[in-house]
DNA sequence: GAATATATGTAAATATATTGACATTAAATG
DNA sequence: CATTTAATGTCAATATATTTACATATATTC
């Protein structure tokens, strides 16, 4: 994003149209910062653990209620919303910490089966204690209402951006 | 972020904070992907330019009104709340392209000072169209009081965090 | 002014994330 | 059923991002 505070909007603009530019930028390159240090303090966070923020998220697809068998590549690919290639080098280092596994999925013999270990499981709770009091300091002072409209925008973004991707 | 949805709260929690805990967890998840297809999108957005997102941010802090003659990489690092090896990595393959260029800083024989070469204005100009037909698709339907509000929780959220990463 | 502490930019190593590619398997088409 | 198209997981290449490290320059302390 052009996330320069300061900068000089495209020309031929009205002055609302100008006004809008930099509420604009300046809101997403606060949201580009933002998004960069969640993952340094996350990872920063669990780092007894020996977890990034990255690897918290699959390791907590893995472990979601009526999952335990096994989710593809694929499914946790679209679930994270990231490309199968990122997923495939997140679980080989995962792999490497005995944290998780991969087995074939009986019902099509392109696919993968990806699971928890009992070792993972074992990490994964204490992790989500570690996780749940990360959400209680950066979510410190916002109160329910305000959890449900952020969300909200959060969610109307990701909508617009799609159409991009699509 | 433990950013699945289903995810089991840690154990001795009242149905409230089981509450939060979810509330918590959907919202943070969900700005993780929010944040990585912002990347994707807004790099598609300028590939006939060769610009990746992150670039564009760069670019942008070196055209801001009165920075022309030129910003330090420690300056940069700390405005786009990145480290200064990855603003270094960022800078070298701008020049590669020749849109930016480093100059000793008089003031200070550590230092370098980071400017625009002309090619890089001519880009710039170009560029912060395409920024701004991006920021109206990614933003269309939020009025601007919305605009307001979430940028409001975005600096609350990037405050909480920045005490743990101090 | 000398000694100590800190700042600056860059190298190295590792993790994350994308696109393009490809071999194998499955689904769709006629 | 044969052919064509699409899906799956993994490899390769490139960009981003972090931490650790270090040589050099600057600032601070005594």
């Amino acid at each position: 994003m052009s996330k320069s505070e300061g900068t000089a909007p495209p020309q031929k603009r009205t002055p609302a149209s100008d006004e809008r530019f930099h509420l604009s930028n300046r809101l997403l390159f606060r949201l580009f910062k933002t998004a960069n240090i969640m993952h340094t303090a996350g990872t920063k966070w669990t780092s007894e653990l020996k977890m990034t923020s990255q690897q918290w998220s699959v390791v907590g697809a893995l472990a979601r209620p009526g999952y335990e068998e096994g989710v593809s590549v694929n499914e946790l690919s679209k679930f994270l919303m990231v490309s199968r290639q990122n997923v495939n080098g997140l679980l080989m280092r995962l792999e490497q910490h005995g944290i998780s596994q991969r087995v074939a999925d009986p019902r099509d013999g392109r696919a993968k089966l990806v699971q928890l270990t009992p070792e993972g499981w074992i990490l994964w709770r204490q992790l989500i204690r570690r996780i749940s009091e990360f959400y209680d300091v950066a979510l410190a002072s916002f109160t329910t209402e305000e959890l449900v409209q952020f969300q909200y925008f959060i969610d109307k973004l990701q909508r617009n951006l799609g159409t991009i991707l699509k």
